[in-house]
RNA sequence: GCGGAAUUAGUUUAGUCUGGUAUGACGUCAGCUUCCCAAGCUGAAGGCCGCGGGUUCAAAUCCCGCAUUCCGCACCA
């Protein structure tokens, strides 16, 4: 079987996703109802708690991290500190004439080569664009005044409706809490703290469902590191023959992290241990790792704060999508908001006083949980099916548990093993209709595994265990399929 | 946000030009049959035709506005 030949696209996950459960429009019976919010169904949330158990195994446990869970709404105070107020905003025009939106800088550079910074004051957008006569590209038209679209949403707090914002990112919680944590949980460097939540951009154009929301779920780690020792990195043996695939300027090159690190490509062990472990647990998602890539930004490519940045992206059916952004911040946000609040952020490491610098593992669940869709989604055409070949571990249902008939006590017997296995595992109980279509149906949820109940099970107290890949199958005994269950469906 | 296209049941679709409240298939549910891979038969449920307004005796159909989705432009996890 050729995987190339047979793997799905973009529409057709979009129809697995409404049909079986997985993601649908927020508030869809409305008609106001506002682009780039979607729910996850049933089937999404199995899979999203799934995703973040792996996601916990393979990164916060195995690198000793600490997880918080912070608010979502924060203070207007964070945002001065942390520059979102400033530069997260776009200084956009409007044409009078035809209401066409541009960036105000943008438009500038286009027509006059003139650079204004981004984060210049508004009125020297205005003044650039009297002086050198400025008109609408598409219509002639004159342009209102420049006005800032901040990409935050604002927040009124109590009934004098006092300022603040839903976060743009999780991490801000992770560098204000990061004294307390650290004093708390006897920390040292390097210190990772990691958090799972919910952020808010006011996107001017959502698009293409889960890839580009408004409101979306990120798990993001922040390193907390000593900047003088960033090759002092014992774990680094752990992953040095990981093979990690890295773009710099020219086509993705497959390499180790040893010899990425060794190469230059990769600035530091510190750096490539973090790549290494991320690209350990993508490979456990199931996600074809072989049509991914670091891809090393350019400076006008890089967040604000960012001083070394990788993005991790993954090939699917609409281009390359960027799943996780690791950046080295540097002392960038401890140093601003030591400034802000006057509150100290050093730590000791052994007998040096340090401002630790922070590198992020910022993913995207969403994204993530879209790709592993698009990866794991095959057209059987051989036996006509539609198989979503999910690992094990992550599949929303771990089990079908079917009757072959409903009669001759067949469905009482399926009854109570089903009983006995519900809370080992999440099982799914169905009796009604052909056993093929049965089948078909659970191939299609990802659900890895069938156990069938028949009359022979009567007699010998035997089922068929049944292989959604490979359809295969096989008699076990109902005394040992517990065993047989927990250790097919358990984390790698 | 701009430009283009689209929006009819869970999915897909006929009907739209030429106004008279909707067609088929798949899926779902129940029963019979079969008894390990989408078979067959019988029956049923499911639609304020994206939302709002207008024209008309009458609007899925004509007109206006809005929203969403998809494709391009710009921006991002």
């Amino acid at each position: 079987m050729n995987i190339d030949e047979i793997l799905m696209d973009y529409e057709a996950v979009m129809r697995l996703a409404l049909e079986r459960g997985f993601y649908f429009p927020s508030c869809e019976v409305y008609g106001d109802a506002q682009a780039g919010f979607w729910e996850y169904g049933p089937s999404g949330v199995g899979l999203k708690n799934k995703f973040l158990e792996l996601w916990r195994r393979e990164l916060v446990r195995r690198d000793g991290m600490l997880e918080i869970d912070g608010s979502q709404i924060m203070s207007k105070s964070v945002f001065e500190a942390s520059g979102h107020l400033g530069n997260f905003a776009d200084p956009i025009i409007r044409c009078t004439e035809c209401s066409s939106t541009f960036r105000a800088d943008k438009t500038i550079v286009d027509v006059t080569g003139i650079e204004v910074p981004e984060s210049a004051a508004l009125e020297e957008f205005d003044d650039a664009i009297v002086q050198n006569n400025i008109k609408c590209p598409k219509c002639k038209g004159d342009f209102e005044k420049t006005r800032n679209f901040n990409m935050m949403f604002k927040v009124g707090i109590g009934p004098e409706g006092e300022e603040a914002y839903l976060r743009p990112e999780t991490c801000q919680s992770i560098f204000v809490d990061f004294p307390r944590l650290f004093k708390i949980m006897r920390g040292k460097l390097p210190l990772g703290i990691a958090q799972v939540g919910k952020s808010f951009r006011n996107e001017i154009a959502p698009r293409q469902s889960l890839l580009r929301l408004r409101e979306f779920y990120q798990a993001e780690i922040e390193v907390f590191c000593n900047p003088a020792k960033l090759d002092e990195m014992d774990r680094f043996s752990e992953i040095e023959n990981t093979v990690i695939r890295v773009q710099a300027d020219g086509d993705p090159v497959s390499m180790t992290c040893k010899e990425a690190l060794e190469s230059g490509m990769v600035p530091n062990k510190f750096v490539a241990y973090y790549l290494g472990i991320l690209m350990e647990f993508y490979e456990k998602t199931g996600i074809d790792v072989k049509r991914s890539r670091f891809r090393k930004l350019g400076d006008k490519e890089k967040a604000f704060y960012a001083k070394v940045a990788f993005d991790f992206e993954v090939e699917t059916s609409i281009g390359w999508l960027e799943l996780v952004a690791c950046n080295y911040r540097s002392d960038y946000d401890l140093s601003s908001h030591t400034k802000k609040s006057k509150e100290k952020f050093e730590v000791m490491d052994n007998d040096e006083k340090v401002l630790p610098h922070i590198f992020e593992i910022s993913m995207g669940i969403d994204r993530s949980l879209y790709t592993i869709l698009e990866h794991s989604l095959r057209d059987d055409k051989e036996h006509e099916r539609i198989v979503l070949s999910l690992k094990p571990y992550l599949s929303p249902i771990h089990i079908g548990m079917l009757s072959l008939v409903k009669k001759d006590g067949l469905k009482e017997k399926t009854d109570e093993i089903y009983l006995q296995i519900k809370r080992k595992c999440d099982a799914f109980l169905d009796h009604s209709g052909a056993i093929g279509r049965r089948y078909r149906r659970l191939d299609e949820l990802g659900v890895p595994f069938a156990i069938t109940v028949d009359h022979q099970t009567l007699e010998d107290d035997m089922v068929t265990l049944r292989m959604r890949d490979s359809m295969e199958q096989k008699r076990v005994k109902i005394s040992e399929l517990e065993s047989v269950i927990v250790e097919a469906i358990s984390f790698p």
